[in-house]
DNA sequence: TGTACCATCTGTAGCCACTACAGACTCAAG
DNA sequence: CTTGAGTCTGTAGTGGCTACAGATGGTACA
């Protein structure tokens, strides 16, 4: 009769996350050390909910940092639930600004390279657009900066 | 009567790059070794034109080695225009490719954490929609996932 | 019981594109 | 001659993993 728990390879399958992965994030304390049987680690199917929880955290643009703070925000007691949601809040706003400011950039630069690759195929500029649109002298204002 | 040419602060000013940045680009050979008096970088006009290249080139989203193969473009001779014409486009769209995809990323984050952020705002959750949303308990498919 | 084989272990180094020092040196102005 | 700003080299750190090498551990089958 085996005891209960798994091995690090099955919480991987279950959590979708990578096996190195897993043990970097007990090195860095986002996860608690793993009980031990031997050198083995074994697991049980909260510390998978709780992988699962930062790697849907991870895909949504939270710093690990940040995930730290709101893993600590689901263990704080239901008296806290209004102010932990309150942190919950402000932690993800602060991340969806910074979701914004990345989109910001990147559709500027779709925007630029759109275009020179456009002006590429129009056959519009003399010379190469792309490369002209690089050097300045393309697609870029008073300072050669690009939009 | 000073020779002509200037330091890595000037230069730094010039272009816009950090004077660290510069010296990085030189050690991993993405600009030439600066011709140097005693131990002094000295530069060239021309150095700061390379280096706005290569500003507006990474502010694109280019990569330092898809950099490196853009600037050997506009050194080829121009019996190779249409040539090297056709190669920076095949990397400009590689990179939009990129860019696309990274966008893609964000909108989709940005979705569902304004979603979740909105829910708690309109409190129409029993507990945090962001922790319950990072929990898999909403906004989730049947495997727990976010869209 | 042996053995083959996979899983897991630790520890370290690498990735990208910088950035940030420490501590030594250089240079020009006053 | 001093002062202060600029520059130098070399190394280490950032974030979030990922990829090894080489050593053990556990298990299935002969």
């Amino acid at each position: 009769m085996t005891r209960q728990g798994f091995a690090i390879g099955p919480l991987s399958q279950q959590c979708g996350c990578n096996i190195e992965t897993i043990r970097y994030y007990e090195r860095i304390g986002l996860i608690p050390l793993a009980e031990r049987r031997g050198r083995y680690r074994y697991y049980i199917s909260e510390d998978a909910d709780r992988l699962r929880f930062i790697k849907r955290a991870r895909a949504l643009g939270f710093a690990i940092e940040e995930i730290r703070d709101l893993l600590r925000l689901t263990k704080s007691g239901s008296d806290d639930g209004i102010d932990a949601c309150a942190d919950a809040k402000a932690i993800a706003l602060s991340n969806l600004n910074n979701v914004k400011a990345r989109l910001d950039d990147l559709k500027r630069m779709e925007a630029v390279l759109t275009d020179a690759i456009g002006a590429c195929d129009r056959d519009i500029f003399q010379g190469c657009p792309i490369l002209a649109t690089l050097s300045g002298t393309y697609q870029t204002d008073e300072h050669g900066n690009l939009p």
